[in-house]
DNA sequence: GCGAAGTTGAATTTCATTTTCAAGATGCAC
DNA sequence: GTGCATCTTGAAAATGAAATTCAACTTCGC
Protein backbone atom coordinates (compact mmCIF):
# COMPACT_ATOMS: atom_id res chain seq x y z
CA UNK A 1 0.00 0.00 0.00
CA UNK A 2 2.08 2.66 -1.03
CA UNK A 3 1.31 6.37 -0.34
CA UNK A 4 3.20 9.25 -1.72
CA UNK A 5 4.03 12.11 0.82
CA UNK A 6 2.93 15.18 -0.71
CA UNK A 7 2.97 17.67 1.98
CA UNK A 8 6.17 18.24 4.57
CA UNK A 9 5.27 16.91 7.68
CA UNK A 10 8.48 16.33 9.67
CA UNK A 11 8.08 12.25 11.65
CA UNK A 12 5.78 12.88 15.01
CA UNK A 13 7.80 14.39 17.42
CA UNK A 14 7.71 13.47 21.23
CA UNK A 15 6.10 16.82 21.58
CA UNK A 16 3.47 16.28 19.71
CA UNK A 17 2.54 13.01 20.91
CA UNK A 18 2.51 14.14 24.01
CA UNK A 19 0.18 17.05 22.55
CA UNK A 20 -2.54 15.05 21.39
CA UNK A 21 -2.45 12.25 24.41
CA UNK A 22 -3.79 15.94 26.06
CA UNK A 23 -6.51 15.81 23.89
CA UNK A 24 -7.35 12.79 24.18
CA UNK A 25 -7.33 12.60 28.14
CA UNK A 26 -9.54 15.81 27.97
CA UNK A 27 -12.16 14.26 26.31
CA UNK A 28 -11.52 10.68 27.99
CA UNK A 29 -12.66 13.32 31.42
CA UNK A 30 -15.41 14.86 29.76
CA UNK A 31 -17.54 12.09 28.81
CA UNK A 32 -16.49 10.01 31.66
CA UNK A 33 -14.05 7.88 30.64
CA UNK A 34 -10.60 6.60 32.26
CA UNK A 35 -7.02 7.06 31.14
CA UNK A 36 -5.34 3.76 30.62
CA UNK A 37 -2.11 2.31 29.29
CA UNK A 38 -3.49 1.18 25.89
CA UNK A 39 -5.04 3.65 25.08
CA UNK A 40 -1.91 5.85 25.43
CA UNK A 41 0.00 3.16 23.50
CA UNK A 42 -2.36 3.00 20.53
CA UNK A 43 -2.67 6.75 20.32
CA UNK A 44 0.88 6.78 19.93
CA UNK A 45 1.18 4.17 17.55
CA UNK A 46 -1.41 5.26 15.37
CA UNK A 47 0.48 8.83 15.20
CA UNK A 48 3.32 7.89 14.13
CA UNK A 49 2.16 6.61 10.70
CA UNK A 50 0.99 8.57 7.82
CA UNK A 51 -0.70 5.83 6.34
CA UNK A 52 -4.53 5.06 5.82
CA UNK A 53 -4.80 1.88 8.49
CA UNK A 54 -7.33 -0.65 9.21
CA UNK A 55 -8.27 -1.70 12.76
CA UNK A 56 -6.43 -4.54 11.76
CA UNK A 57 -3.38 -3.13 10.51
CA UNK A 58 -3.12 -0.96 13.42
CA UNK A 59 -3.95 -3.79 15.93
CA UNK A 60 -0.29 -5.56 14.59
CA UNK A 61 1.48 -2.09 14.74
CA UNK A 62 0.02 -1.90 18.31
CA UNK A 63 1.63 -5.38 19.17
CA UNK A 64 4.75 -4.66 18.27
CA UNK A 65 5.21 -2.03 21.27
CA UNK A 66 2.67 -4.58 23.60
CA UNK A 67 1.65 -7.65 22.54
CA UNK A 68 -0.97 -7.89 25.45
CA UNK A 69 -3.58 -5.31 23.41
CA UNK A 70 -6.27 -6.93 21.63
CA UNK A 71 -7.96 -6.22 18.39
CA UNK A 72 -11.51 -5.08 20.39
CA UNK A 73 -9.21 -2.45 22.18
CA UNK A 74 -7.90 -1.08 19.37
CA UNK A 75 -11.21 -1.13 17.41
CA UNK A 76 -12.85 0.92 20.36
CA UNK A 77 -9.69 3.08 20.83
CA UNK A 78 -9.97 4.41 17.01
CA UNK A 79 -13.49 5.43 17.97
CA UNK A 80 -12.27 6.96 20.45
CA UNK A 81 -10.27 9.20 18.18
CA UNK A 82 -12.47 10.08 15.94
CA UNK A 83 -14.97 10.96 18.10
CA UNK A 84 -12.23 13.55 19.75
CA UNK A 85 -10.94 14.53 16.14
CA UNK A 86 -8.10 12.85 16.26
CA UNK A 87 -8.61 10.23 13.79
CA UNK A 88 -10.94 10.02 11.39
CA UNK A 89 -12.30 7.39 8.83
CA UNK A 90 -11.18 7.21 5.08
CA UNK A 91 -13.57 5.07 2.93
CA UNK A 92 -11.54 3.85 0.00
CA UNK A 93 -14.06 1.02 -1.27
CA UNK A 94 -12.58 -1.62 -0.38
CA UNK A 95 -14.99 -3.16 2.04
CA UNK A 96 -12.58 -2.40 5.11
CA UNK A 97 -12.96 0.89 7.33
CA UNK A 98 -9.59 2.64 7.06
CA UNK A 99 -8.38 5.57 9.67
CA UNK A 100 -5.77 8.54 9.14
CA UNK A 101 -4.92 10.45 11.63
CA UNK A 102 -5.71 13.90 11.82
CA UNK A 103 -3.37 15.84 14.74
CA UNK A 104 -1.84 18.77 12.43
CA UNK A 105 -2.61 17.28 9.22
CA UNK A 106 -3.94 19.71 6.50
CA UNK A 107 -7.08 18.64 5.18
CA UNK A 108 -7.00 16.70 2.34
CA UNK A 109 -8.61 14.47 -0.33
CA UNK A 110 -7.38 10.89 -2.13
CA UNK A 111 -7.39 9.64 -5.02
CA UNK A 112 -6.76 5.91 -4.64
CA UNK A 113 -5.60 3.37 -7.83
CA UNK A 114 -8.25 0.15 -8.41
CA UNK A 115 -5.57 -1.79 -9.57
CA UNK A 116 -2.87 -1.77 -6.26
CA UNK A 117 -4.74 0.26 -3.68
CA UNK A 118 -2.00 3.00 -3.84
CA UNK A 119 -3.20 6.27 -3.20
CA UNK A 120 -2.51 10.07 -4.04
CA UNK A 121 -3.73 12.82 -1.47
CA UNK A 122 -4.39 16.15 -3.58
CA UNK A 123 -5.21 19.14 -1.65
CA UNK A 124 -8.48 21.15 -2.99
CA UNK A 125 -10.30 24.15 -1.63
CA UNK A 126 -12.90 24.44 -3.86
CA UNK A 127 -14.51 21.09 -2.47
CA UNK A 128 -14.76 22.72 0.93
CA UNK A 129 -16.63 25.61 -0.61
CA UNK A 130 -18.94 23.14 -2.52
CA UNK A 131 -19.90 21.71 0.73
CA UNK A 132 -20.58 25.05 2.45
CA UNK A 133 -22.15 26.75 -0.94
CA UNK A 134 -24.72 22.92 -1.03
CA UNK A 135 -25.62 23.11 2.55
CA UNK A 136 -26.82 26.54 2.42
CA UNK A 137 -28.64 25.87 -0.90
CA UNK A 138 -30.86 23.15 0.27
CA UNK A 139 -30.72 24.54 3.98
CA UNK A 140 -28.72 21.27 5.58
CA UNK A 141 -26.56 22.07 8.61
CA UNK A 142 -23.43 20.31 7.16
CA UNK A 143 -20.90 18.53 9.10
CA UNK A 144 -18.34 16.60 6.32
CA UNK A 145 -17.88 15.37 2.73
CA UNK A 146 -16.01 12.55 1.41
CA UNK A 147 -14.46 12.72 -1.94
CA UNK A 148 -12.08 10.46 -3.42
CA UNK A 149 -11.20 9.86 -7.10
CA UNK A 150 -10.95 6.12 -8.49
CA UNK A 151 -8.57 5.42 -11.38
CA UNK A 152 -5.29 3.51 -12.58
CA UNK A 153 -1.42 4.65 -11.51
CA UNK A 154 0.84 5.19 -13.77
CA UNK A 155 3.02 1.93 -12.48
CA UNK A 156 0.00 0.20 -13.08
CA UNK A 157 -0.44 0.82 -16.49
CA UNK A 158 2.79 0.20 -17.46
CA UNK A 159 2.55 -3.11 -15.91
CA UNK A 160 -0.91 -4.23 -17.72
CA UNK A 161 1.01 -2.33 -21.35
CA UNK A 162 3.96 -4.69 -20.59
CA UNK A 163 2.62 -8.26 -19.77
CA UNK A 164 5.54 -11.14 -18.77
CA UNK B 1 -36.42 7.24 3.02
CA UNK B 2 -37.37 10.54 1.37
CA UNK B 3 -35.69 12.31 -1.64
CA UNK B 4 -36.18 15.52 -3.32
CA UNK B 5 -36.78 15.42 -6.62
CA UNK B 6 -34.39 17.96 -8.63
CA UNK B 7 -34.36 17.33 -11.93
CA UNK B 8 -37.19 16.62 -14.64
CA UNK B 9 -37.23 12.66 -15.39
CA UNK B 10 -40.71 11.58 -15.99
CA UNK B 11 -41.82 8.12 -15.09
CA UNK B 12 -39.77 5.82 -17.04
CA UNK B 13 -41.76 4.71 -20.40
CA UNK B 14 -42.17 1.40 -22.18
CA UNK B 15 -39.96 2.60 -24.83
CA UNK B 16 -37.19 3.25 -22.13
CA UNK B 17 -37.43 0.28 -20.38
CA UNK B 18 -36.98 -2.01 -24.07
CA UNK B 19 -33.62 0.81 -24.40
CA UNK B 20 -32.63 -0.29 -21.36
CA UNK B 21 -32.69 -3.96 -21.64
CA UNK B 22 -31.29 -4.02 -25.06
CA UNK B 23 -28.27 -2.53 -23.55
CA UNK B 24 -28.22 -5.41 -21.23
CA UNK B 25 -29.09 -7.87 -23.89
CA UNK B 26 -26.30 -6.81 -25.62
CA UNK B 27 -24.06 -6.73 -22.75
CA UNK B 28 -24.95 -10.06 -22.22
CA UNK B 29 -23.93 -11.60 -25.55
CA UNK B 30 -20.74 -9.58 -25.53
CA UNK B 31 -19.92 -11.12 -22.13
CA UNK B 32 -21.02 -14.63 -22.96
CA UNK B 33 -23.90 -15.07 -20.72
CA UNK B 34 -27.93 -15.24 -21.51
CA UNK B 35 -31.13 -13.82 -21.49
CA UNK B 36 -33.41 -14.60 -18.58
CA UNK B 37 -36.92 -13.58 -17.35
CA UNK B 38 -35.64 -12.79 -14.04
CA UNK B 39 -32.95 -10.48 -15.30
CA UNK B 40 -35.57 -8.61 -17.36
CA UNK B 41 -37.86 -8.33 -14.64
CA UNK B 42 -35.03 -7.09 -11.97
CA UNK B 43 -34.05 -4.40 -14.46
CA UNK B 44 -37.47 -2.96 -15.21
CA UNK B 45 -38.12 -2.81 -11.35
CA UNK B 46 -35.15 -1.27 -11.07
CA UNK B 47 -35.54 1.44 -13.68
CA UNK B 48 -38.59 1.79 -12.07
CA UNK B 49 -37.98 4.02 -9.15
CA UNK B 50 -35.38 6.58 -8.72
CA UNK B 51 -34.61 5.61 -4.87
CA UNK B 52 -31.03 4.40 -3.60
CA UNK B 53 -32.06 0.77 -3.40
CA UNK B 54 -29.93 -1.81 -1.53
CA UNK B 55 -30.48 -5.24 -2.58
CA UNK B 56 -32.56 -6.13 0.01
CA UNK B 57 -35.21 -3.58 -1.14
CA UNK B 58 -34.96 -3.88 -4.76
CA UNK B 59 -35.46 -7.74 -3.70
CA UNK B 60 -38.66 -6.74 -2.08
CA UNK B 61 -39.94 -4.56 -5.02
CA UNK B 62 -38.85 -7.15 -7.75
CA UNK B 63 -41.07 -9.64 -5.62
CA UNK B 64 -44.13 -8.27 -5.70
CA UNK B 65 -43.60 -8.57 -9.81
CA UNK B 66 -42.16 -12.32 -9.61
CA UNK B 67 -42.46 -14.07 -6.10
CA UNK B 68 -40.26 -16.63 -7.37
CA UNK B 69 -37.17 -14.31 -7.59
CA UNK B 70 -34.53 -14.91 -5.28
CA UNK B 71 -32.21 -12.66 -3.46
CA UNK B 72 -29.40 -13.90 -5.31
CA UNK B 73 -30.19 -13.61 -8.29
CA UNK B 74 -31.21 -9.48 -7.44
CA UNK B 75 -27.87 -9.23 -6.01
CA UNK B 76 -25.89 -10.93 -9.07
CA UNK B 77 -28.36 -9.26 -11.54
CA UNK B 78 -27.17 -5.52 -9.86
CA UNK B 79 -23.59 -6.39 -10.51
CA UNK B 80 -24.18 -6.90 -14.21
CA UNK B 81 -25.97 -3.77 -14.36
CA UNK B 82 -23.32 -1.47 -12.78
CA UNK B 83 -20.86 -3.59 -15.47
CA UNK B 84 -23.24 -2.01 -18.36
CA UNK B 85 -23.39 1.13 -16.99
CA UNK B 86 -27.22 0.61 -16.07
CA UNK B 87 -26.45 1.25 -12.42
CA UNK B 88 -24.43 2.49 -10.43
CA UNK B 89 -23.62 1.74 -6.74
CA UNK B 90 -23.83 4.63 -4.19
CA UNK B 91 -22.35 4.34 -0.94
CA UNK B 92 -24.48 6.33 1.96
CA UNK B 93 -21.94 5.25 4.68
CA UNK B 94 -24.74 3.09 6.42
CA UNK B 95 -23.15 0.28 6.13
CA UNK B 96 -25.10 -0.99 2.99
CA UNK B 97 -24.36 -0.97 -0.67
CA UNK B 98 -27.14 0.87 -2.85
CA UNK B 99 -27.63 1.70 -6.20
CA UNK B 100 -29.55 3.78 -8.31
CA UNK B 101 -30.05 3.54 -12.23
CA UNK B 102 -28.33 5.43 -15.13
CA UNK B 103 -30.71 5.08 -17.47
CA UNK B 104 -31.17 8.85 -18.83
CA UNK B 105 -29.71 10.60 -15.38
CA UNK B 106 -27.97 13.71 -15.21
CA UNK B 107 -24.95 12.82 -13.64
CA UNK B 108 -25.14 14.47 -9.85
CA UNK B 109 -24.28 14.02 -6.19
CA UNK B 110 -26.01 13.89 -2.98
CA UNK B 111 -26.24 15.42 0.75
CA UNK B 112 -27.42 12.59 3.06
CA UNK B 113 -29.16 13.76 6.11
CA UNK B 114 -26.99 11.53 8.93
CA UNK B 115 -30.33 11.87 11.61
CA UNK B 116 -32.61 10.48 9.12
CA UNK B 117 -31.33 9.51 6.19
CA UNK B 118 -33.17 11.22 3.67
CA UNK B 119 -31.06 12.76 0.64
CA UNK B 120 -31.30 15.32 -1.76
CA UNK B 121 -29.56 15.06 -5.30
CA UNK B 122 -27.52 18.33 -6.32
CA UNK B 123 -25.77 18.99 -9.65
CA UNK B 124 -21.83 20.12 -9.77
CA UNK B 125 -19.62 20.27 -13.07
CA UNK B 126 -16.99 21.38 -10.51
CA UNK B 127 -16.36 18.30 -8.99
CA UNK B 128 -16.38 16.28 -12.95
CA UNK B 129 -13.24 18.90 -13.74
CA UNK B 130 -11.63 18.69 -11.02
CA UNK B 131 -11.52 14.87 -11.28
CA UNK B 132 -9.92 15.45 -14.55
CA UNK B 133 -7.62 17.91 -13.59
CA UNK B 134 -5.98 15.66 -10.54
CA UNK B 135 -5.71 12.71 -12.52
CA UNK B 136 -3.89 14.36 -15.12
CA UNK B 137 -1.43 16.08 -12.40
CA UNK B 138 -0.84 13.07 -11.36
CA UNK B 139 -0.67 10.84 -13.96
CA UNK B 140 -3.78 8.40 -13.17
CA UNK B 141 -6.33 7.01 -15.59
CA UNK B 142 -9.46 8.33 -13.52
CA UNK B 143 -12.43 6.15 -14.22
CA UNK B 144 -15.06 7.47 -11.56
CA UNK B 145 -15.11 9.47 -8.01
CA UNK B 146 -17.32 10.39 -5.50
CA UNK B 147 -18.43 12.98 -3.86
CA UNK B 148 -21.62 12.99 -0.77
CA UNK B 149 -22.02 15.95 1.71
CA UNK B 150 -23.05 14.85 5.10
CA UNK B 151 -25.13 16.68 7.34
CA UNK B 152 -28.35 17.46 9.11
CA UNK B 153 -31.63 18.44 6.99
CA UNK B 154 -33.67 21.40 8.20
CA UNK B 155 -36.57 18.93 9.40
CA UNK B 156 -34.38 17.05 11.67
CA UNK B 157 -33.21 20.28 13.18
CA UNK B 158 -36.64 21.19 13.64
CA UNK B 159 -37.25 18.09 15.29
CA UNK B 160 -34.59 18.43 17.86
CA UNK B 161 -35.18 21.98 18.48
CA UNK B 162 -38.93 21.66 19.22
CA UNK B 163 -39.07 18.20 21.45
CA UNK B 164 -41.71 15.83 22.43
C1' DG C 1 -34.86 -31.62 -30.17
C1' DC C 2 -29.92 -32.18 -28.24
C1' DG C 3 -26.51 -30.94 -25.35
C1' DA C 4 -23.04 -27.85 -23.64
C1' DA C 5 -22.93 -24.00 -21.00
C1' DG C 6 -25.06 -20.70 -18.18
C1' DT C 7 -28.74 -19.69 -14.47
C1' DT C 8 -31.26 -20.05 -10.39
C1' DG C 9 -32.35 -19.81 -5.43
C1' DA C 10 -31.81 -22.00 -0.97
C1' DA C 11 -28.38 -22.92 1.96
C1' DT C 12 -23.93 -22.18 3.44
C1' DT C 13 -19.72 -19.69 4.05
C1' DT C 14 -17.04 -15.67 4.70
C1' DC C 15 -15.32 -11.99 7.12
C1' DA C 16 -15.23 -7.32 9.04
C1' DT C 17 -17.55 -5.41 12.65
C1' DT C 18 -19.93 -5.32 16.95
C1' DT C 19 -21.43 -7.21 21.33
C1' DT C 20 -20.93 -9.96 25.51
C1' DC C 21 -18.99 -11.06 29.84
C1' DA C 22 -16.01 -12.13 33.61
C1' DA C 23 -11.66 -10.70 35.40
C1' DG C 24 -8.85 -6.66 36.03
C1' DA C 25 -7.71 -1.52 36.32
C1' DT C 26 -8.81 3.22 37.42
C1' DG C 27 -9.77 7.15 40.11
C1' DC C 28 -12.61 9.66 43.35
C1' DA C 29 -14.01 9.86 48.33
C1' DC C 30 -12.59 9.19 52.62
C1' DG D 1 -3.25 4.47 51.33
C1' DT D 2 -7.95 1.88 51.15
C1' DG D 3 -12.48 1.01 49.55
C1' DC D 4 -15.40 0.58 45.98
C1' DA D 5 -18.23 2.00 42.17
C1' DT D 6 -17.36 2.38 37.59
C1' DC D 7 -14.91 1.67 33.58
C1' DT D 8 -11.73 -1.31 30.77
C1' DT D 9 -10.00 -5.22 28.74
C1' DG D 10 -9.50 -9.12 25.55
C1' DA D 11 -11.19 -13.64 24.23
C1' DA D 12 -15.03 -15.48 22.46
C1' DA D 13 -19.38 -15.29 20.42
C1' DA D 14 -22.81 -12.97 17.67
C1' DT D 15 -24.13 -10.25 13.85
C1' DG D 16 -25.22 -9.31 9.21
C1' DA D 17 -24.18 -7.93 4.53
C1' DA D 18 -21.87 -9.90 0.88
C1' DA D 19 -20.15 -13.77 -1.59
C1' DT D 20 -20.01 -18.66 -2.79
C1' DT D 21 -21.70 -23.40 -3.46
C1' DC D 22 -24.38 -26.83 -5.68
C1' DA D 23 -27.94 -29.58 -7.75
C1' DA D 24 -31.91 -28.84 -10.48
C1' DC D 25 -33.36 -26.05 -14.28
C1' DT D 26 -33.14 -22.97 -18.52
C1' DT D 27 -31.16 -21.04 -22.56
C1' DC D 28 -29.58 -21.12 -27.16
C1' DG D 29 -26.52 -22.53 -31.08
C1' DC D 30 -26.61 -26.32 -33.94
MN1 LIG E 1 -4.89 10.89 3.76
MN1 LIG F 1 -29.04 9.83 -6.89
ZN1 LIG G 1 -1.74 1.13 -9.18
ZN1 LIG H 1 -33.06 14.56 8.40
Amino acid sequence: MLQKRIDDQPTISREMVREAQEILHRHLKRVGLKQTAQRDTILKTFLETRDHLSTDELHRLVQKKDAGIGYTTVYRTLKLLAECGLASEVAFHDGIARYEHQYNRRSHHHMVCTECGSSVEFFSQEVGELEQEIGRKYHYLTTRHTFQIYGICEECRKKSSRPV
